[in-house]
DNA sequence: GATATCAGATTGTCTGACATAGATCAATCG
DNA sequence: CGATTGATCTATGTCAGACAATCTGATATC
């Protein structure tokens, strides 16, 4: 192995991963990041685990604290770990050796509520064609239980929004492929973020859940021009909503 | 320029006379990249201009360097910005006080080429339905232009790359949501950074030229269900070539 | 047992210093 | 005269040490 004049670990001989090579590391923070990827894999470390504190990952890796800090700066700018002065530096995502993450970003004008479910509908329509076309029996079986389960907490005039994120969520993640998933939750993470959270107000309109009860039935009947169908009229309910809040 | 000391604006809001305002303490690389904001709409800078240098910047807000610094390398990651060895700090994105920037990070597995092009396709068609319907008369006239002179480069066996980025750009415009044509692009750039430029070969198949062109009279004429479908046939050829690539 | 307090741990911030790569410009040589 | 080379300046990259602010957990107290 590369067993050169490191005085540093191996920040050196980063490992060329198999075909997806973690961009171009030539600056030393992304070499720590890559260290960082590897240190998390081996110790086995997930979603709200602690990492090692600025000065021990500065000591056992051989660079300054401020180079340390960087890196976790990038990560923590990126979503990727969370950082509380006192309490320490915790993962966020899960992350591993033969995954690389990529920074995008939405510029978000005032006015783009509606564009940005404008990008979420075509997303969330083609996850529920892929659904209604490749879900496992035991995929569709969920679906029809959190359908299910959301009516009757709607009904009994309970919270529901939790139902409903593991509804929408089975459906990604039926569709096989988990960048649906993803960018969705992201997306509908702008939507609380930005604008549900300052707003106030949910705009999940309650007269979407009866629709929700026949897009499962349509899905997990394979019904895949229905499904659709009924997730477009989802997505046009929260257009009007936006535009009813706006007018106010 | 103004007297130095309105340049320090409400950072520090004054270490003498600080009074328990701050019920919910923002972090200091928050703010310095609100003033950054503040700063580059007030003085005018766009894409390609050089911010500040770091000891300037330092100065002129009141907090130390390190933290300017770690605002910026919070801008860095999410490509805001890029910065480079004795070169400075240049603006990489269009910035303005009336738009915000949310970070997403898209997690690539070994084996998410064919999903990447999975979540552009629906994006895409749906950028296609759009400008089919809503596109100016310019707008259709610059797509046919395009069309042409991406059919005439490649019969002349010239680069027509550029050209090609040139009209699907004009077609993102033209749908009217500025998000699709931010998403679809940051997605074509992990397809260039991530697969195309480590392996060293392009991914899109020269067959698809014809269908360009096709694409073009269709979305062009009004032809919504017409154009659609060769966006389809593009993008399915663009798995195609990408399941030929993975097969070698 | 519940609360208050204290010590340790950890991130946030500042300061100062040096290293390194890009940019600029003058001097030199063909 | 033009182009290359070299020196110098500028700005970011990295390091080290220090203190502040805050959270965690254990201890002490009632």
């Amino acid at each position: 192995m590369s067993n050169a004049k490191s005085t540093c670990i191996e920040l050196n001989g980063g490992p060329p991963a198999a075909l997806l090579r973690p961009i171009r590391s030539q600056t030393l923070d992304r070499r720590v990041l890559d260290a960082l990827i590897v240190m998390i894999e081996k110790a086995g470390l997930t979603v709200g685990d602690r990492l090692p504190a600025e000065n021990e990952l500065s000591n056992q890796l051989g660079v300054g604290r401020s180079t340390i800090r960087e890196a976790l700066k990038a990560w923590q700018s990126m979503g990727i770990v969370t950082r509380n002065k006192g309490a320490g530096t915790v993962l966020a995502v899960e992350i591993s050796a033969n995954s690389v993450h990529v920074p995008i970003t939405l510029k978000l004008e005032a006015e783009s509520l509606l564009r940005t479910n404008g990008v979420r509908r075509p997303l969330e329509i083609e996850a529920v064609r892929l659904a209604a076309m490749n879900a496992t029996d035991l995929q569709r079986q969920s679906i029809l239980d959190y359908a299910d389960r959301l009516l009757g907490e709607h009904a009994a005039g309970r919270n529901w929004r939790k139902t409903d994120r593991l509804f929408h969520a089975t459906i990604h993640d039926a569709c096989g492929n988990p960048l649906f998933g993803q960018l969705i939750g992201q997306i509908h993470r702008v939507f609380h973020d930005i604008y549900e959270e300052p707003l106030g107000t949910p705009l999940l309109g309650e007269s979407s859940i009866t629709l929700h009860g026949k897009l499962a039935e349509a899905l997990v009947a394979g019904n895949v021009a229905t499904a659709v169908q009924y997730m477009l009229e989802i997505s046009c309910i929260v257009d009007e909503e936006v535009r009813k809040h706006i007018d106010e």
